[in-house]
DNA sequence: AGGAAGATCTACT
DNA sequence: GTAGATCTTCCTA
C-alpha cells in the first residue's frame, strides 16, 4: 500500500487512467481521513484533443497540462471543481481526470459535506471534490510528493476495467478515453 | 469591465 | 430527459 510515485505517472495518459482505477484515493483533513476507491477516470491530451483545455496551446490557465507528471491540476466547470492529475513526460500535454469514487472511510465527514444520499456522495467529478473538501488549494502541489492532506496510494486488486466515450465533453475524438469499474455502483454514468 | 465558456449538478416533470 | 443554476478564469475591448 504505498503511494504512486513519477514513474507511474509518467506514462501515457490512457494508460495511467486504466491503472488508477482502483487504487485509493486519501484526504485528510485534521484527524479526519476521507478515503474512496477510484472507480472511473478519463483522459486527457494536447494539440490532438479538442475537449482538452491544452487544445489551444500553452496559455496562463492550462500551463500545468505541460508540467511534471504527478501534479495536481484543479480548475473550475459550472461551479465544480475537477481534480486531475499530469501524466506523461515534462513538457508534453496531457493529463488524468478522476470521475468517481467507491466510498471507503470518512463517510459520516462526507456525508455533511455534500448533504445528499450515500449513493450521490462521490459518483461525479464534481461531487467527489466537494465530498472530500478539493478546491483550487491543491492546484500545483505534488500528489506524489509526502503530503499528509493528499494522496492516491496503490491497491492491488483486480478488476474488470470497461472503456467509452468521455462525458459531457463538447468534442470528443475517435478513441475511447473514459474508462470505470464494469458494474461498479458509484461510476457515474453506465 | 464585461461577456462567454466550461471535462457539471440538481430538481423537476 | 431536460432546464436552469452555478462561479471562476480567460479574453477582448
Amino acid at each position: 500500500m504505498n503511494r504512486l510515485n513519477d514513474l507511474f505517472y509518467s506514462r501515457d495518459a490512457s494508460m495511467v487512467a486504466t491503472d488508477l482505477l482502483g487504487k485509493i484515493l486519501i484526504r485528510k483533513i485534521g484527524d479526519t481521513v476521507i478515503s474512496g476507491k477510484i472507480v472511473e477516470t478519463e483522459a486527457y491530451y494536447g494539440s490532438q484533443d479538442p475537449a482538452s483545455r491544452a487544445y489551444k496551446g500553452y496559455n496562463n490557465f492550462a500551463k500545468l497540462m505541460w508540467d511534471r507528471p504527478g501534479k495536481v491540476f484543479i480548475y473550475m466547470v459550472h461551479a465544480n471543481w475537477l481534480l486531475n492529475i499530469i501524466t506523461g513526460e515534462l513538457g508534453e500535454p496531457s493529463a488524468v481526470l478522476i470521475r468517481a469514487l467507491e466510498p471507503i472511510s470518512g463517510i459520516d465527514k462526507m456525508l455533511i459535506n455534500r448533504k445528499m444520499p450515500f449513493k450521490q456522495l462521490t459518483n461525479g467529478p464534481g461531487k467527489l471534490t466537494q465530498a472530500l473538501g478539493i478546491t483550487k488549494i491543491f492546484n500545483d502541489t505534488d500528489i506524489t510528493k509526502i503530503n499528509n492532506k493528499i494522496s492516491i496510494i496503490d491497491n492491488h486488486e483486480k478488476l474488470n476495467v470497461v472503456s467509452s466515450h468521455r462525458i459531457g465533453v463538447s468534442k470528443d475524438v475517435e478513441r475511447k478515453l473514459r474508462f470505470y469499474v464494469y458494474d461498479n455502483n458509484f461510476v457515474s454514468k453506465k
